[in-house]
DNA sequence: TTTTATTTTCAATAATTTTTGAAAGTTTCG
DNA sequence: CGAAACTTTCAAAAATTATTGAAAATAAAA
């Protein structure tokens, strides 16, 4: 395979792998446009490459900074911005996770909590809906555990540990 | 709160969760319906619940049974279908990590290898983009692993685990 | 300061996804 | 078998989400 068709085909792939995880298709190919390109690029290539407008690669471009995944590159002698990812993919995956574990764990963990205790009645039905609501705050808060366990580790320790529970 | 809020309440979360991680919100709120319910519902009791077509609940519903979290049972002297959720939320947490592992993660680990091993080319260029190809696809294959484990396992086992992990 | 380059915003538009509802299909019962 | 009860399908409509593009804002250069 020739590389750039490679290129397109991962943008490709990582646009609908985000689709399919609840995140912008742009967003998700804008980031692996950066981390196959070999220099930061600018706003103009991006829109260029992708085939996309001047506000869509901003916005996006935008979240991917907040994201803490995407940084901005100073080029000596250019005016305008350019844009980077960083290839230390187990530092994204880190940052991803840490990044949806706030936005999308941790406010629905406090939902659970409130769900779980705020519920005066004593009857069956009302002991049936607090013990499920419990349970859910209960998986939910050790995976919750674990990926913070994850964000906090490196990779080597995470494959070590790994290995080790293989092996039990 | 009212027993009945705090399901509707539940219901509602429930369905905003699963929109952020891309999947219909629907699907998710029959499934917190049938969670919370005492009873077995039948579609038209779910029609009913959370005001929708009942188009739209039998395709949710034939969804969530081929999910394998979503079951019929029959009820004596009824000729109509029946739903229930099971309860255990752990058999649950693991399921629909399992389906997601097969429709949403191992789908794309096998492209990631065909890209890290199918570009000829040997430029500098070239060698940075496998190498990123393979450092995706192999903490994709540690994180993939890592879900087999939990999902053959049983609760206890990955708090236990979990909590020597942290001990360290 | 004025001009020019660049970035940001956001209302309008487009694309995608979800839902409806009625017709067709199936199953059960008399 | 034929009718009634129930389920499934899917084209059209509605709702949601994403994108455009031009105007406004900002920043750098002249």
């Amino acid at each position: 395979m020739k590389l750039e068709d490679a290129k397109i085909k991962y943008i490709h792939t990582w646009g609908s792998l985000a689709t399919s995880w609840g995140i912008n298709k742009t967003m998700a190919q804008v980031h692996a446009l950066l981390l196959v390109s070999t220099k930061p690029l600018s706003a103009d290539e991006i829109m260029e490459a992708l085939k996309i407008s001047r506000g869509n690669v901003n916005m996006n471009v935008r979240a991917l900074i907040d994201w803490g995944i995407v940084r901005k590159e100073f080029v000596v002698g250019e005016r305008k911005e350019f844009f980077v990812a960083d290839k230390d993919i187990w530092e994204l995956f880190k940052q991803v996770t840490k990044e949806r574990k706030k936005r999308e764990i941790e406010p629905v963990l406090k939902i659970l909590d409130e769900l779980k205790s705020g519920v005066e009645d004593n009857s069956e039905e009302a002991e049936t809906f607090k013990k499920v609501m419990n349970d859910l705050s209960s998986v939910t808060t050790t995976v919750n555990g674990i990926l913070d366990k994850a964000i906090k580790a490196d990779e080597h320790w995470l494959l070590s540990n790994f290995t080790k529970m293989i092996k039990k």
